[in-house]
DNA sequence: ATTATACGCAACCAAATGGTTGCGTATTTT
DNA sequence: AAAATACGCAACCATTTGGTTGCGTATAAT
């Protein structure tokens, strides 16, 4: 079960913020994500890598700068794990309905 | 931005596990959600209230024992989060795509 | 009435997390 | 050539996290 780490990057208002900022579109260097967060670059930098470990951004390396992108296939996963929590919850509730009404039914 | 805090409540194995076994519909008082986790009832105890904080579950207690649900709302809330970051990543992908097709277009 | 079950509260612990500072190096800019 | 920028590595620190054990209490089963 690997999936936890997906929702645990995410589960982090700096690490999120990333997430939003590069889903925006926004520019996309480290230094760059690093400003507005009220953290040090090497501290962003540190949550940035929780975010590479988990494969929801990729870095490459351009001269001096890196270059920060979204990886949409992981996000899509998560996206896919969720709904199937919900499906599987709703197949619950229309069984528990059903059963309610066969019991009841006159 | 509350939102980190349902994906910090599912970015645990214990915790998502826990929620997957409600979506499943298994039985669900804290002792029957305990079983198979392999920690202790106390230590189950401690992780679900994570969930109960996120209001991804809710607790309601008959007699002795707890019964514990899956918070459905939340969880949808979750989904359109992401959905919403991946439509935003789509609409940057396009535009991008638009912006190059016409720079050399001939 | 006794025993067993389901639970809560609190103290405690090791490990992980979120962040910092200091320093070194490669690449650009001037 | 000198200065500035963008970055990496590592040590360090306080707080949070994930889990335990011990003990007390209310409800249910025998």
């Amino acid at each position: 079960m690997i999936e936890a780490e997906i929702y645990k990057a995410l589960g982090d208002p700096v690490r999120l913020q990333m997430v939003m900022r590069l889903a925006n579109g926004s520019p996309c260097t480290i230094s760059q994500l690093t400003q507005d967060l009220g953290i040090t670059r090497q501290g962003a930098r540190k949550q940035l890598q929780v975010l590479v470990d988990a494969k929801m951004v990729q870095l490459s390396s351009q001269g001096r700068e890196t270059r920060v992108d979204l990886d949409i296939a992981t996000l899509q996963q998560a996206h896919r794990f969720i709904a199937e929590l919900e499906r599987r919850w709703d197949q619950r509730l229309a069984a528990l309905k059903s059963f309610v009404e066969t019991e009841f039914e006159h």
